[in-house]
DNA sequence: CTTAGGG
DNA sequence: CCCTAAG
């Protein structure tokens, strides 16, 4: 359910790279948490609008400083002026914001998901009305700016679209503390003279002008907290929820896809077990979208008490507490961000700068803005061509216009895919700033294309008109989408080893069990034949795409699957760069990433079945527990889902079957396990179990090999 | 959390 | 594999 809603709220037309997740075991469900979430959400957001930035940063440092410098020097009736907007902004976002229940799961989106969510609701509502509220949004970013320094601008920002991502970062990140302060004199200052700090979010000024504050209130008590934190350090943060992102004790950063992680922290009251991370195979990795800014974003950590650093991390090295010193609290929430984190992946931020980072993050004050173009679709306003398609976020929205014959489209921003950062504990936070400019450098460098999607599926006939692809029909623009991708011609496989992480090393491959010889070839493969593989289960709009057939859909979503494994590697990765969906309806369901695929070697298979000879079916914990207990991989639904697919496997033919061969010996024992625990099953129901204990079932398999059972 | 099933 | 409904 959760998933669901969040897609549909955060990420409709998000493409990601798909990223494994953790073990299914691993995870939990949160059917409860949701309340939980909404204070998350702006961490969430907060990665999301890292990864932005740190597109936009490489972008811009590239290509755009020098829009830059022009940017800012207008300070002056700009500022003013946009200020005006910012309020205007504000008193939107809270609007909008307040209008979506599930703010809840507004995490979903990146950094400026508050906003985004917001515009694609109001979108709904009145196309006016979202333009406005993006306009204004970017004004917010651009007055943030102009009165500062761009960082500050972007902090602001993001403070405005969600305060509590902001102090999350605070929190988390070494250099937080200088962001947050600048923050504050810019952006919020006047907030908290008004209201003092506690009540900033809402109170502060004008900027939270809504019909009912209350709204906002119970809306987006985070927000609030989140002003509290940056005015103070997280740790102080009175609000439990606050989160952070979560350093683990490994020196992977990362966001972690964990399932697992999230759940737990939903939970509020969750067992102690939650913080057992160090212990967990999966959680050893932490995965976070950290860019070089981000960490500069931290820098007052150390002003949170040191005392509270060893509350959860008991172990952790200096470099960690210290981020996590703040947080140790809230790492419940940390959890959830990562899950996020995963449907915010397909998110556009819509502020993308919003975020961390100082300098090039909001350049063009134009940026996000909607433009109409007359040209083709791909088009976008701003201030700089390049550097607003990559670091803003695509306008989800689309509006067409019948008066003219001109298709509006307002792209927000860009998201960029999710960088998995693998460094050494020993590591200097230079070298990771290093090594996350690195990444994202060779993400831009390799050159970026734009991709339109229309209803999910790439639409890559450049010569067709937007009326003949359909782009100018109404219905259709809400499922408009754009995304950056790597220039057709390179893609530069560059897929890092996990293991390796001594050397600084830049993963952009996600953890994969496979060899990385097979990721990357699968990388490529999928790359060079679909580009959208994402886009394949959607309905096509058109046929002009090269779209798979009805019959090969499932092929193809199991490459994609495969696909997933990897993160994308920036430039070989085709979604690499986020789209800008719109609708919910559009929306694909498989946007949450899927664990890498891990088929059953034969010497499991045997295990299983040996397993449910003894156990029967019906107790796959035990089975896992049996032999599967340190495959932590392997969950028992994993097991129960090997164990029916063996059994269908057996009943059909040989040449039918796929992957590894499983001996027939082995799968007519699975077919005698199954009958006799099916009996037995019944047997019990029947209320007739003692009696038969031991049963040998013979089964004519072309060996005729017979299966027995034995029975305590 | 586990199971059991459907997708 | 994923997702859910039910214990």
């Amino acid at each position: 359910m959760m998933v669901k809603k969040r897609q549909d709220y955060g990420f409709s037309g998000f493409y990601v790279p798909f990223i494994p997740r953790a073990p299914r075991s691993a995870r939990r469900r949160g059917l409860h948490k949701k309340k939980v979430d909404d204070t998350q959400i702006c961490a969430f957001e907060l990665l999301a609008s890292l990864a932005g930035k740190l597109l936009q940063e490489s972008e811009s440092s590239a290509s755009s400083s020098a829009s830059e410098t022009n940017d800012q020097p207008a300070i002056g009736d700009d500022v003013i002026k946009q200020e005006r907007d910012e309020k205007k902004l504000l008193k939107t976002e809270c609007l909008d914001q307040g209008s979506c229940e599930e703010s809840v799961f507004i995490p979903e989106f990146a950094p400026s998901n508050n906003g985004k969510k917001c515009l694609l609701k109001k979108s709904q509502h009145t196309e006016s009305d979202s333009i406005l509220e993006r306009s204004s949004i970017i004004t917010n970013s651009d007055y943030s700016e102009k009165i500062s320094s761009n960082m500050k601008s972007v902090i602001s920002k993001s403070k405005t679209s969600c305060d509590n991502f902001l102090s999350k970062v605070e929190g988390g990140f070494p250099r937080a503390g200088e962001h947050s302060d600048d923050f504050v004199e810019n952006g919020f200052s006047r907030q908290r003279e008004a209201d003092g700090i506690e009540t900033g979010g809402l109170t502060t000024d004008n900027t939270f002008n809504l019909k009912d504050p209350m709204d906002l209130c119970t809306k987006f008590p985070t927000l609030i907290n989140s002003d509290n934190n940056v005015k103070f350090p997280s740790c102080r943060n009175p609000v439990p929820n606050a989160s952070i992102l979560r350093l683990r004790n490994d020196s992977k950063l990362g966001i972690r896809d964990d399932d697992e992680n999230f759940s737990r922290c939903n939970k509020p009251g969750t067992k102690p077990r939650a913080f057992r991370y160090p212990s967990h195979i999966g959680d050893r990795r932490i995965r976070k979208l950290l860019t070089s800014k981000y960490w500069k974003a931290a820098p007052k950590l150390k002003d949170c008490d040191q005392s509270k650093v060893g509350f959860l991390d008991g172990g952790m090295r200096p470099l960690y507490r210290k981020r996590k010193i703040c947080y140790s609290r809230e790492k419940y929430q940390h959890d959830p961000l990562y899950k996020r984190r995963k449907f915010s992946d397909h998110s556009l931020v819509v502020t993308s700068d919003g975020g961390f980072s100082s300098e090039s993050v909001c350049n063009s004050p134009e940026k996000g803005i909607n433009v109409d173009k007359n040209g083709p679709a791909t088009m976008f306003h701003g201030a700089n061509g390049v550097k607003s398609m990559s670091s803003s976020i695509i306008g989800h929205q689309a509006s067409f216009h019948s008066k003219d014959s001109h298709v509006k489209f307002s792209i927000k921003s860009f998201r960029i895919p999710e960088l998995l950062i693998e460094v050494p504990k020993t590591a200097t936070v230079g070298s990771l700033k290093r090594t996350v400019m690195e990444s994202v450098t060779a993400i831009l460098g390799s050159g970026l294309c734009v991709g339109v999607l229309l209803h999910g599926k790439k639409v890559r006939d450049d010569n067709r008109t937007l009326l003949q692809t359909g782009i100018s029909s109404k219905e259709n623009l809400d499922t408009l989408g754009f995304t950056l991708e790597p220039s057709p011609v390179q893609a530069p496989p560059t897929v890092c080893t996990e293991d390796p992480p001594i050397p600084l090393t830049c993963d952009t491959s996600q953890l994969s069990p496979r060899p990385p010889a097979l990721v990357l070839d699968m990388g490529i493969s999928d790359a060079s034949r679909d580009p959208s593989p994402l886009t394949n289960s959607s309905n096509n709009i058109d046929s002009n795409h090269e779209s798979v057939s009805s019959h090969t859909d499932k092929l193809a979503n199991k490459r994609l699957s495969e696909s997933r494994a990897l993160v994308a590697v920036p430039p070989a990765s085709v979604e690499a760069l986020a789209i800008v969906p719109v609708n919910q309806k559009a929306r694909r369901p498989e946007l949450v990433q899927r664990r890498t695929r891990r088929p059953f070697s034969v010497s499991e298979v045997e295990a299983l079945v040996r397993a449910v000879e003894e156990l029967g079916t019906g107790r796959w914990r035990d089975v896992k527990l049996r032999s599967f207990e340190h495959a932590d991989h392997r969950t028992y639904v994993d097991l129960k889902d090997k164990w029916k697919t063996l059994v269908h496997t057996a009943k059909i033919a040989p040449q039918q079957r796929r992957g590894e061969p499983v001996p027939q010996e082995v799968l007519d024992r699975v077919l005698a396990a199954h009958a006799y625990w099916s009996q037995h099953q019944a047997k019990q129901h029947s209320k007739n179990q003692g009696t038969v204990v031991k049963i040998t079932e013979a089964h004519g398999g072309r060996n005729g090999v017979e299966g027995e059972i034995h029975l305590l």
